[in-house]
DNA sequence: GCATGATCATGC
DNA sequence: GCATGATCATGC
């Protein structure tokens, strides 16, 4: 491939040089007379890479910039609603699964690291109304895996790969995975292909760095923020993320939470003292360990329940509500719901109350909605919801005896805590809520 | 005892 | 002041 360019393309520290000259502009102050001849057509980091960058874009297995081995990647980030801070509007997509070569490679020889190693990274900020060539590139810079990172996204990388080798290709979900996950990508849930060991067509998938990722990526590295997260584990070398969570927790099973509370110095009546118990045992620094680097980077939530002397789990477990004019605008495909319970992996803690009516720390699991479940299921309740609510019943959402998996009930500070409905009126605040027979199953599958 | 409605309380 | 995780209360 011929270039005609006037940076040197074998230097990564060159390429990122030249991409400096993006950070403050516009896409289209950027590449003017591109823009009037494509009109608005072709994603933008395409654009750039032809328009700015010099070369025709390619699908290769190579890195976009062979000779550096730099890969560009163009991607938003958003400024939150409330407060002044930033987070990744999206995944990061990479290369799409090959599924029937990625099970004869090694991560190390793999075409994912092979060609994500090294990342130029453009960042340009997204804005509600703003049309697309007008969003201004803010920062442009390379952007390596720090170590700590790159053994958890290796571990990911297996996690998938086995999953294909176990012909479940077609189960696969981001949620599945920390930081590397292996998230859709095609033109509709219709793009589908072969894999190795099942006869089940699967989903086209890429691998892509999540979200949240993303999200500490650019307060990380990209706007330099010094108030970063926390790191929770330690340097990990034999363990997974997973093994050392579960293991560092399943040590304290059978320890009473008074037990636990006097070993912790904790002295709290609050509803939250078990979620705090948990942190603290995960790491005793720790009162949240939501809010730390790891689980931040991955999205995992923290849940506690409580299983009764009967056996039975205490209650449902509840999710943030939502607002009636928004979910009645969405598709299942693309709901809030559903882009929740793919991308969150929950570490639920279990505390079992024993005949003294005293609970024990039971197990704690790591768990994330499976996407059966979670397109057929959890999809026909969501579905009825949005229907019930059009007709302006929202006074009237599905029951828990509606359903096996999740159920919809009242979710706010009292009844007079309202949303307003689409048909003018207000209607307390729900949510849904995972029926506690299911959750149950999850615990003790 | 359970389903369903209602509310508490922390933390941002 | 509100969102959210967690729990309580009522009535069948």
């Amino acid at each position: 491939m011929e270039r005609k360019v006037e940076y040197d393309v074998t230097s990564p520290e060159a390429i990122e040089q030249y991409a400096q000259g993006l950070v403050g502009k516009s896409f289209r102050e950027v590449m003017p007379e591109a823009v009037e001849n494509v009109a608005s057509k072709g994603n933008l980091g395409t654009l750039l890479e032809e328009h700015y960058f010099g070369y025709s874009p390619n699908s290769n297995a190579a890195p976009d910039f062979p000779e550096a081995g730099v890969e560009l990647k163009v991607t938003p980030y958003k400024k939150l609603k409330r407060g002044k801070r930033y987070s990744a509007k999206e995944r990061l997509v990479l290369n799409v699964i090959n599924y029937e070569e990625v099970v004869k490679e090694t991560f190390d020889t793999s075409s994912f690291y092979h060609k994500n190693q090294l990342i130029l990274l453009v960042n340009y900020l997204w804005q509600e109304g703003l049309e697309r060539l007008d969003y201004p590139i803010t920062h442009a810079q390379l952007f390596q895996f720090p170590e700590e990172d790159l053994k958890i996204i290796k571990d990911d990388w297996n996690v998938i790969v086995d999953k294909v080798k176990a012909g479940q290709a077609h189960l696969l979900s981001e949620g599945d995975t920390n930081y590397l996950g292996a998230c859709t990508k095609g033109a509709n849930r219709y793009s589908l292909r072969e894999q190795p060991y099942s006869d089940e067509l699967a989903m086209q998938r890429a691998f892509s760095l999540k979200g949240s990722y993303m999200t500490a990526v650019l307060n990380e590295y990209i706007l330099n923020d010094i108030k970063t997260y926390r790191k929770l584990v330690p340097a990990l070398h034999e363990q997974t993320l997973d093994q050392w969570i579960l293991e560092k927790m399943n040590a304290f099973h059978g320890i009473s939470t008074t037990e636990l509370a006097r070993m912790f110095e904790l002295d709290s009546k609050a509803k939250s003292r078990y979620a705090l118990l948990a942190s603290r045992m995960l790491n005793g620094s720790f009162d949240n360990a939501e809010k730390s680097d790891e689980f931040q980077k991955a999205k995992i939530k923290l849940k506690t329940i409580r299983v009764g002397k009967n056996g039975k789990l205490k209650q449902e477990m509840s999710f943030p509500a939502f607002k009636y004019t928004e979910i009645v605008e969405e598709t299942w495909e693309e709901s809030e719901l559903r882009e929740m319970f793919e991308t969150t992996r929950y570490l639920i803690v279990a505390f079992r109350e024993n005949e003294h009516e005293e609970f024990v720390f039971d197990k704690a699991v790591l768990w994330n909605m499976p996407i059966q479940d979670l397109d057929t299921q959890v999809r026909a309740v969501w579905e009825e919801t949005v229907l019930r609510i059009r007709e302006g019943r929202a006074d009237q959402l599905p029951k828990k005896s509606e359903s096996n998996v999740c159920h919809v009930r009242p979710h706010g500070r009292n009844k007079a805590d309202v949303y307003p409905t689409p048909q003018g009126g207000y209607e307390t605040k729900k949510c849904f809520w995972l029926n506690k027979e299911y959750l149950l199953d999850v615990i003790e599958a």
